[in-house]
RNA sequence: GGCCCCAUCGUCUAGCGGCCAAGGACACCACCCUCUCAAGGUGGAGACACGGGUUCGAAUCCCGUUGGGGCUGCCA
C-alpha cells in the first residue's frame, strides 16, 4: 500500500558508536514503530579504507541495548555492489555521467579569485572514456532549482548554478556516498529519510540521482532533516573532543530505557510538557512534524537526573538485577568471595534512592564487603579536628556492646549518646559513620550498623579510637 | 568565499497573532523535612539577539542586520 512506512538508520562503521547516531536511530525507529512501518538497517561499508568489522558488531550491540533492533536481517552495502554498478551503467547510457581525470590540485590551479567553489567541470565535454584512474561525474543542469519538502524544515531552495558537477563513482569504481545511498534506499523502498542535518547540502544531489534511477512511480522519499547534536560551544559533537560513545554510557551504568528518553527529548518534547516518559509514551506521541529546528546542546546533568528518576521506578528486584554488573570485581572493589547478595539486598532499598547512575552503588556498599574499606582523607581529618570524637567513639563503643543490634535500637542509643554530649545527632553520628564506613557520606547509618553487625562494627570503633590515639599523642 | 540551516532563561524546551507583565524541566540559590547524603516540599534568581515592517494587537507573520552552525573529498 502507498502510505506504507519503510524508514533505514545507515550507520558507517567508521567508530565507536555515536550519541549522535543513537539519536538519529531512535527518531527513526519511534517514527516507524509510530506508524506500524519498518524500521531497518543498513551497515554503509563501502570505504573498506576506514571500516572495520568490530564497529559493525558496535553497532549491533548498541542498538540491541538500546532496544532499536531492526525489522529485517540488516543490510550490507557492500553486498549490494551488482545494483551499484547497474545503476552506474544506466545511468552512463543514458549520458548523465562523464569521465574525469582532474586532480584536486588541477581544479584549483585552474580557478580564479572570486568563482564559485567546488568542480568546474573542466571534462565535462572532453568525452574521456570511463574507465581506471578517472570518477564518473554527474552532470548537472546549469539551471533551474531542486525544491526539497522537508518534513521538519519546511520547503528548502536549491540552486543548481550552485550544484558543481559531484563524482558519484570513484576512480577505481566503486560508487559514493550520494550514489550508494539513493541505489540502496530505492532498493529498500525506503519512504522516509530520517537523517542528520549535515545532510541536508547532499540531499539535492541525491533528489537529481533518484530522479534518473527511479521509474514514475517511485516518487522521492520524505525527507526529515534532524537537528544536530552539538557541545557546549554549539558545535556538532565530535569522536575527538566529546564523549559521546554510547558503550561509555552504558558502561557508567545509565539505563537503556533511560537514555532513550532523554535522547528522544533532543529536539522533541512531548505535547503534555512531561519529561518521563516511557518507551510506549514516546512512540504513541511522536511525530516528525514537532522535531525542533535548532540544534540541540547533549547535558549529562540532565541524562542524569533521568537516569535516577527511571532508577528510582524500578521495582526493588529489577533495581537489585540492573546493579549486578557491578556487584563484582572489577567493578567492585571488594574480593567476589565476600559480597554476600542478601546483605545487598537488604540494603538495595536505601541506595536505590541515592545514586543516579548505577557506577556509584559500589561506593555505597562497599564498606560492608571490604575487610577494611578505605578512610577519605578529608572525612577522617574533620573527625580528628573535632574534640569530641574521643568521647562519641568511647560512648558509641559502650552504648553498642549490649544494645540490640538493630537500626532503631542503634538509633536510640545514638541519641542518647549525643544528648549526654550536648550535640545534635545529625553531627555527632559522623565520626561514628566515619569510623566504620571510611566516609562522611552514605547510606543510613543504623541500618548501614546493623547490616554489618555488631562484632565488625566494634571492631572499625576501637580501630579508629587506635589510629586518633596515634594520631593525637596525649596533651 | 559559495550554498544551506538555525536563533525563547546557563541548558533542554512550551508557545504556532490576543488566554504571555512568557509556562515547565535540569542546573543554581534559600528555606523546610531530616541520623549524613539523597529523595521530597516551598520559594527565588534567570530568556523572546537586534532593527524595521504587517496588524487594533507580535515571542508568534514578512524583510534586513548580527550571531551561531552545517556542507563545500575519488569519507559516509
Amino acid at each position: 500500500m502507498a502510505g506504507a512506512v519503510r524508514v533505514r538508520f545507515a550507520p558507517s562503521p567508521t567508530g565507536s558508536f555515536h550519541v549522535g547516531s543513537a539519536r538519529t536511530a531512535l527518531f527513526n525507529w519511534l517514527f516507524a514503530r509510530h506508524h506500524g512501518g519498518a524500521f531497518l538497517l543498513r551497515i554503509e561499508d563501502t570505504d573498506a579504507e576506514r571500516n572495520r568489522e568490530d564497529w559493525v558488531g558496535g553497532i549491533l550491540d548498541a542498538l540491541a541495548w538500546l532496544g532499536l533492533e531492526p525489522d529485517e536481517a540488516p543490510v550490507r552495502q557492500s553486498a549490494m555492489v551488482e545494483r551499484h554498478q547497474e545503476a552506474i551503467d544506466r545511468l552512463l547510457r543514458a549520458g548523465l555521467l562523464y569521465a574525469c581525470d582532474c586532480r584536486r590540485e588541477d581544479v584549483e590551479a585552474r580557478k580564479a579569485p572570486g568563482t564559485p567553489p567546488g568542480y568546474d567541470g573542466h571534462c565535462r565535454d572532453r568525452g574521456l572514456e570511463p574507465g581506471p584512474g578517472r570518477v564518473l561525474r554527474f552532470k548537472v543542469p546549469d539551471a533551474g532549482e531542486v525544491v526539497v519538502e522537508d518534513v521538519v524544515r519546511g520547503t528548502v531552495r536549491f540552486p543548481l548554478a550552485a550544484i558543481e558537477d559531484f563524482a558519484v563513482v570513484k576512480s577505481t569504481g566503486q560508487p559514493l556516498f550520494v550514489l550508494a545511498n539513493v541505489v540502496d534506499d530505492l532498493a529498500m523502498g525506503i519512504s522516509h529519510v530520517v537523517r542528520g542535518e549535515d545532510l541536508l547540502p547532499s540531499t539535492p544531489k541525491q533528489v537529481l540521482l533518484w530522479g534518473a534511477l527511479a521509474g514514475p512511480a517511485r516518487p522521492l522519499p520524505v525527507y526529515a532533516h534532524l537537528p544536530m547534536l552539538v557541545n557546549e560551544k554549539r558545535q556538532k559533537l565530535s569522536k575527538r573532543r566529546d564523549p559521546v560513545a554510547v558503550e561509555q554510557y552504558r558502561a557508567e551504568g545509565y539505563l537503556p530505557e533511560a537514555f532513550v528518553n532523554y535522547l528522544a527529548l533532543l529536539g522533541w518534547s512531548h505535547p503534555s510538557g512531561r519529561e518521563l516518559l516511557s518507551r510506549e509514551e514516546l512512540v504513541a506521541a511522536f511525530r516528525l512534524e514537532d522535531v525542533n529546528h535548532a540544534p540541540a546542546f547533549f547535558d549529562v546533568q540532565k541524562l542524569r537526573h533521568l537516569n535516577g528518576e527511571h532508577l528510582r521506578r524500578l521495582p526493588l528486584g529489577a533495581f537489585v538485577e540492573a546493579c549486578r554488573p557491578y556487584l563484582t570485581p572489577p567493578s567492585a572493589p571488594w574480593p567476589a568471595e565476600r559480597f554476600d547478595p542478601a546483605v545487598f539486598e537488604a540494603m538495595a532499598p536505601l541506595v536505590q534512592e541515592r545514586v543516579a547512575v548505577l557506577s556509584e552503588v559500589p561506593g555505597m556498599v562497599d564498606f560492608l564487603f571490604l575487610p577494611d574499606p578505605p578512610l577519605e582523607a578529608a572525612a577522617w581529618a574533620q573527625v580528628v579536628a573535632d574534640p569530641l570524637t574521643p568521647a562519641i567513639l568511647g560512648g558509641a563503643l559502650e552504648a553498642y556492646a549490649d544494645c540490640p543490634f538493630e537500626p532503631e535500637a542503634l538509633h536510640q542509643a545514638t541519641a542518647a549518646l549525643a544528648e549526654s554530649l550536648g550535640r545534635k545527632l545529625g553531627k555527632a553520628q559522623a565520626p561514628i559513620r566515619v569510623a566504620v564506613t571510611g566516609r562522611r557520606v552514605g547510606p543510613p547509618l543504623f541500618e548501614s550498623l546493623a547490616l554489618l553487625g555488631r562484632e565488625e562494627t566494634l571492631r572499625r570503633l576501637r580501630t579508629a579510637q587506635a589510629r586518633l590515639a596515634a594520631e593525637q599523642p596525649a596533651g
